[in-house]
DNA sequence: CCAAAAGTGTTCAGCTTACACCCATGA
DNA sequence: TCATGGGTGTAAGCTGAACACTTTTGG
């Protein structure tokens, strides 16, 4: 548990540090094994886990403090980031407040400001992320897509706005390039479109169509150990990627 | 041209009013006689046009804000919004600064701090609009997309973000309902879409595609006054319009 | 050699695209 | 009556959905 003394010095030192009002929070969507992960925080005051997150410095870019932020949660430098909405209600914050008013005075927390937050969504491989909890949390780690704990504040709103906007964005944008490892079958990059979409897809049309999308490498080299025919190995083609991250998939008019 | 004290004194009621540090910008789409329009501010002290914007009351929510906003400028209480990006580099407001610090000590001038602004495009029909200027604005009107003034700020910037993302909302959501009058005509609403995509579309597909959709009721009446055949006079099928505003109007996996 | 996973191929329906044709209207 | 805009129709081609067959692997 935080004391008090913690907490005004923090306050103190965020008051001159960063901006008030806005805050950034990260939803890090991770892949293994099969499974679909969010990186979260589990609160050493509050029963209740949080997503990543933290506030803007005075003189810098909000697309900077979000990588700022999730490096120190990740150890990750270069992370694919995208903002995807801004959560502004009057009373997003209340229930922190009525926990933290109890421990300081509301003139000297800065976390009983009002603040706009800033959602981010985070497409990271899961292996090369170093999960490291802050201040204010006990545990920082992954969870599963279906086995989520209860989240604090308007995180779960958050989280599920960022699973939204990842859905639509798979319509007409590539996505697997940041959340797959370097080589991968394609099996293995089907699971990942299912557990994002939440369906089941065709193996074979499947196939047909991402290779259609010529952002796909074919190697020699099969995945040996498993237990049946040994499929393939692919790596994702970073030029044409790029630029069907620019132009988009298909366009509809 | 705005006086020394006129600033001081808005800038000392937005401190007890407003949040800090975030602002809100809307882009005002409108239709009128086959061009697309935008609502701009054309400014009272600086050499240049602006997009309608504002400040959110420390109690208020965003949205609240944005539609408080565009209320004062437009006339129109009930409007279409949707916020669609956050523009937060460091220095955004740095013209805005070196112009006002030469009128108003930075301490006592409100816009001299940093803002970090939302972004909302607004569909309007343009008949229900009263274009009315705010207080450092000499002059508030449409202008056509394809003759656009100056902008000040990052505005430019705001604007083609706004209009990038309507014209991708175009392919997954129906696009209409808030632009054109009450009822209209096929070719009307072709036109619309014509001009938001900036290309020519072939009339008789759109036609169908458009009825396919099923958001559409066709009308007994037709367009009389033309010089040709008279057009059928179509109008929103509202319930239809709502659920595919929700659903989508195809998904694509 | 067999079960299960993976690679490859084919068919069919529905949609988009690109046109042709006819009708109504005011000049 | 004729030029023009508007309503309706249709054939060709592409794309996605559904499904069959073959190949490879470890047990």
């Amino acid at each position: 548990m935080l004391t008090k003394q913690e907490l005004e010095e923090f306050s103190a030192e965020a008051n001159l540090l960063y901006l008030d009002h806005i805050s950034i929070d990260c939803v890090v969507f991770g892949f293994h094994e099969g499974q679909m992960k969010v990186l979260m925080l589990k609160s050493k005051n509050e029963a209740g886990w949080q997503l990543p997150g933290g506030f803007v410095k005075k003189e810098e870019p909000i697309d900077v403090a979000a990588t700022r932020i999730l490096a120190t949660r990740t150890g990750i430098d270069e992370i694919f980031l995208k903002q995807f909405h801004v959560f502004g209600d009057a009373d997003r914050n209340r229930q922190h407040n009525e926990m933290y008013n109890k421990v300081v005075a509301p003139e000297k927390n800065f976390f009983s400001h009002r603040f706009i937050s800033i959602g981010y969504y985070a497409l990271v491989d899961f292996i090369d992320v170093n999960p490291t909890p802050d201040a204010f949390s006990e545990l920082c780690t992954w969870r599963d897509l279906d086995d989520l704990p209860p989240f604090l504040l308007d995180h779960e709103q958050i989280f599920k706005t960022a699973l939204d906007t990842l859905r639509l964005q798979l319509n007409y944008q590539p996505i697997g390039y940041n959340l797959m490892p370097k080589e991968f079958t394609m099996p293995e990059l089907q699971k990942l479109y299912e557990t994002i979409l939440g369906t089941k897809l065709d193996r074979r049309n499947f196939q047909r169509r991402m290779l259609g999308f010529g952002i796909l490498n074919k190697l020699e080299a099969t995945r040996k150990g498993g237990a049946h025919k040994a499929p393939y190995l692919y790596s994702f083609d970073l030029d044409n990627y790029q630029a069907a991250l620019k132009e988009g998939l298909k366009s509809g008019w």
